[in-house]
Formats: C-alpha cells, structure tokens, sequence
DNA sequence: GCTTGACCTTACCATCATGGGAAGGCCTAT
DNA sequence: ATAGGCCTTCCCATGATGGTAAGGTCAAGC
C-alpha cells in the first residue's frame, strides 16, 4: 500500500501520515526502490487508532501514551481508564467555559431588540462588563 | 498613561496590545519624544471591549466588525444582534461537538474495570471503532 | 516506445492568538 | 552615577492542519 491508499484506508490524510512520522509519533515507514512509503495492514490500523484519538479529542501527546499502552501487552487498564478520564475531565472544563460564554451571549441578545435603532446591550455590556 | 498602566486598566497584555496595533485592529497609538506608546481612558475603554469580547468567545476577525459598530452612532441594533448569535451558534456547536466526544469516553469508560489487567474496551475502540 | 495524468517526494508558508526571550534604550529613585 | 524596572523592536514557538511548488515515478493507452 502507498501513502494515498493508507490515507484512505485509515482515513488520516497523506500530509497527516508524513507530519507523525516526522514527528515520530510513528516509526518511519518503509520505502519502495524508488522512495514511495509503503505501508502494512499493521501500520493502518496504528493510524486508524490516530484518528479515532483525535476524532474523541486527544491531543496527539496523550495518543503518543495510548499507542504505547495499546502495544504494551503486559499494560494496566487502569493507565487507559486514567488518560480517558483525564479527557473527559479537559473537555467537560472546556463544555463548562463554551457553556458560561453562550449563556451570557444569549442573556446579552435577549436583552437587544435587533431593529435599526442604534440601542444595544450587547454593545453596552461589552464596553462596561465586568473585568478579569 | 504608557503600554503596562494600559495593559493592567485594560486586562489586555502589552504584548497582544502590540500585536492588536500591528495588525491593525486598534489604530496606532500616540509616542513621546522617546518613542513610548502613550494611551488615553478612551484608548483603554476600546481595549478593554476588546478584552471582553475575547471572552466570550469572539475571534479578532469578529471584534473587527464589532467595534466598528460600537463606533459607528448610526448603527442597527439588528447588526450587533446577528454577530452575538452567530457567536451563539458557533459555541453552540462546539459544545455538542465536544460534548459527544465526552459521552462516548464516559461510556467507553464506564465500561473499563480499570484495574492491573490489561484487558481495555477503551482500547479495542480506539483500535476497531467506526471509520469516519 | 512515448505521452498523459495521477500519484509520489521534499520543502516552505500560513493559520490563530499568545507567550518567551534577547539586545538595547529610557526613566526614576537613591 | 548607578541600579532596577520599564520600554522598544525583532525573532521564534506553539498545535494540527492545509496549501502550494518543483520535480520524480508509475501505469494505462496509443
């Protein structure tokens, strides 16, 4: 398999597969007489696991772990359980701070008429609020 | 008023209150003799709606549009109005967007023991799950 | 065997908002 | 006068991704 035919595959793009091998998140590939990566069913399903990582959020640090653990025969799922719950606590904090932002936002928009009168709270609120 | 007095009345950083003039988004600021960047309460006020914005979410590109408006006496309330719920929409979904990713890590992890075993349904997912 | 088009290679640039640091100048209090 | 704290500009880094350009390769059809 080539790198067009990984990338469809595993469903990490091209560019994607050469950025995580430069990176060494994964082991460089081998290549053809010619210099054309060649990849095994083995290496896509590693990038199939890259990008179902990204897909739920890690950031590509924390997936550098999950590899490890999910070739790590002799691993605690404990390990795995704590890097998911780690996850899940980074983006329920970030939920929490999107979800304070929209709730202002939509206080502020309710407050504004949104006719052709100049008059609006979200203008007044924004050169007034409250400061960090 | 010089770049740090403005930067702690505003809660802007002297770096990004640099950044903001160069690109453009605050006009340039006032000099001494000695080349000082000197700052007036109204000079402030713009920061600190700029601040504000940041906040809640707006990027620079938004705040653009919305100074302007803040600027502008003869404005439509209806103008401002549009930008917040756009900003709205756009939180709204990221939030459902990170808030699934979370169910599926809660579920998968609900269903990890979690102990010294290496034995992981987080990780079979991440290895088999569904394609995109 | 030659052309064509689709694919591969590397290398560089851009994003977006922010911080870090270096090298050098200015200002104020002692 | 000197010390330390501020200012200036300039350059680099982040994180994951896309774009583009210049050049090599492969396969199919003629």
């Amino acid at each position: 398999m080539n790198i067009g035919e990984a990338a469809k595959a595993s469903g990490v793009s091209a560019k994607m597969i050469r950025y995580y091998e430069s990176t060494g998140l994964i082991p460089a590939a081998g290549r053809t007489g010619s210099g054309y990566r060649v990849y095994s069913d083995t290496e896509v399903q590693m990038l199939r696991f890259i990008r179902r990582s990204r897909d739920l959020g890690f950031p590509v640090e924390k997936i550098e772990e999950l590899l490890a653990l999910w070739r790590d025969r002799s691993r605690h799922s404990a390990d795995v359980k704590r890097l998911a719950q780690e996850q899940i606590d980074g983006l329920e904090r970030k939920i929490a701070e999107m979800q304070a932002m929209k709730d202002t936002l939509q206080h502020l928009a309710d407050a504004c008429c949104g006719d052709h009168r100049p008059n609006c709270p979200i203008l007044v609120d924004l050169g007034n609020g409250p400061m960090p």
